[in-house]
RNA sequence: GGAGAGUUGGCUGAGUGGUCGAAAGCGUCGCACUCGAAAUGCGAAGUGCCGGCAACGGUACCGAGGGUUCGAAUCCCUCACUCUCCUCCA
């Protein structure tokens, strides 16, 4: 008990940012667009950085330039004290052998020149987002995202609705169990309530799989640092994630663990598109957090959720996107649940994402619209750090996928919807119909 | 948990400390033959980085990281992973 949570001293893998040179941007699209480059950054809110990339690029370079000159010398001397010590000429042997000797010496400086000037360029791109796509609109923060659409229509209440977190106790939704074991941010759920859980996420997974196409998964819930790194986890977002003590990542997402099913993997392009889907438990720390939606199973350490990843043609990824959003969408169409479509602007969308759109439920105890789905492309931005390839009909060259991923839905998420679109005035909870085959004949949750 | 065997290019799979970026086969591409295709024959072809307008030259890469050596796919160490057997377990 009690050992470190590193991964070093137990045995796994060092750092993914020690391990991986890949970089996540393209230093050579840097170097030939420094200006939009830094446009980009100035939409997710950053100082423009690429005159000190490509700085330090160039410093890099020159080192390596450097050092490969000394090299070519060594092998070139090398081949030629074999070709000596054949013709039995020692002495030229010996000379070229301490000529060698001195470009040894002089060489582990430059190395560790490089090594540093190498981690320094890398720590400097590892640390920025993802750059918006062109259509993304600009903006700082959740005001600036743009509606796009809304579905369905509030229900009229003849009563005052409630929260959730006020009602659903009596129904099964039960905090103080859980905060007797585990503390705040869980729940316990019992009898009907653990049941309508249970349905909603075996909704979702079906249709995801019957009717748009995904692949069933079952993934591992812990994962190494690699991956963690892959989807851009890390190594910026440590916090958010709990680590086990042989120093895995539980995931917080499946993403994390569909997503990196074809890292470090070549794919022919009639593999793709690869869509999978995985209904899974997620796991955050919800370190940023505290304070925020304390109240309710709005936001917990632990929730089931299920995931749509796709990987994909570079070309294809505008229309996958689209694609995967309205698969979340149906999802809440036949659930007869009201929302509406959000396009992100860019300083509100995550890290690694080019463009997001995400579905805001309407949740009439808050009398709000709050978030229960996020799609997005990550463009080449993952494929780089998992370095993730296709190699195309007829080509010799590999390019990187693109991947996407999105919530189909949030299971928690979509329970508390529920509960606070199909209350009625005696405390009691309908069941949707979609849902009324996965329920074992409850066709209703009563207190 | 214990013991052993492995990890080489798009894939399968050889590989002696220097002539190994690496045999061979498959697959890929080009050419020939063909009306066309198949079969056959001949030929081409790894990736990243650096320099160069280019031709091309240099450098690194044989799971990862160190080490020995003038020189490492090859020898040594550490780690990760895969497989087989035993043990244990839902």
């Amino acid at each position: 008990m009690g050992a470190p949570p590193t991964g070093r001293q137990h045995g796994l893998a060092p750092p993914a940012a020690q391990r991986h040179s890949a970089p996540m941007h393209d230093i050579r699209l840097i170097r030939d667009n420094p200006q939009s480059f830094d446009a980009g950054l100035a939409c997710r809110g950053l100082e423009p950085l690429s005159a000190q990339i490509i700085a330090a690029d160039a410093a890099l370079r020159a080192l390596q330039t450097d050092i490969q000159a000394s090299l070519a010398r060594r092998n070139e001397a090398s081949k030629l004290i074999g070709q000596a010590m054949a013709q039995g000429d020692k002495d030229k042997a010996e000379a070229l052998k301490a000529e060698v000797a001195d470009l040894k010496t002089a060489l582990p400086a430059k190395e560790d020149a490089e090594r540093v000037q190498l981690a320094a360029l890398q720590d400097m791109l590892a640390a920025l987002p993802n750059l918006p796509a062109a259509d993304v609109p600009k903006g700082d923060d959740e005001d600036g995202n743009v509606e796009i659409s809304r579905w369905g229509t509030p229900r009229r209440f003849d009563f005052a609705p409630q929260e959730h977190a006020d009602f659903a106790p009596a129904l099964g939704l039960d905090f103080e169990t859980a905060a007797k074991m585990s503390g705040a941010r869980f729940a316990f759920l019992k009898g009907q309530m653990a049941r309508l859980e249970r349905a909603i996420g075996q909704f979702m997974i079906d249709r995801q799989t019957a009717e748009a196409g995904y692949t069933e998964c079952a993934t591992p819930l812990m994962v190494r640092d690699e991956a963690a790194y892959g989807t851009t986890q890390l190594p910026k977002f440590r916090e958010d994630l709990f680590q086990t003590t042989d120093g895995r990542w539980l995931i917080s997402t499946s993403e994390m663990s569909l997503t990196n099913a074809v890292r470090e993997e070549i794919l022919s392009e009639a593999d793709l598109p690869i869509r999978m889907t995985a209904l899974t438990p997620c796991f955050r720390s919800e370190a940023g957090s505290a304070g925020r939606d304390t109240r309710g199973y709005i936001r917990q350490h632990q929730f089931w959720k299920v995931e749509l990843v796709s990987i994909v043609r570079p070309e294809d990824s505008d229309a996958e996107l689209e694609r995967k959003t309205r698969s979340a969408e149906k999802i809440l169409e036949a659930l007869e649940l009201p929302y509406r479509k959000m396009l992100l602007c860019s300083g509100d969308m995550g890290f690694s994402a080019r463009k997001t759109y995400d579905l805001e439920v309407w949740l009439p105890g808050q009398n709000a619209y709050r978030e229960i789905s996020s799609c997005s492309t990550c463009g080449d931005f993952q494929a780089r750090r998992m370095n993730s390839r296709f190699r195309r009909e007829g080509s010799k060259s590999n390019e990187f996928v693109h991947t996407l991923n999105g919530s189909g839905l949030a299971v928690g998420r979509t329970l508390v919807a529920i509960l606070e679109n199909y209350q009625q005035a005696d405390g009691s909870v309908d069941i949707p119909a979609a849902l009324l085959p996965y329920m074992g004949g409850i066709t209703k949750l009563t207190p």
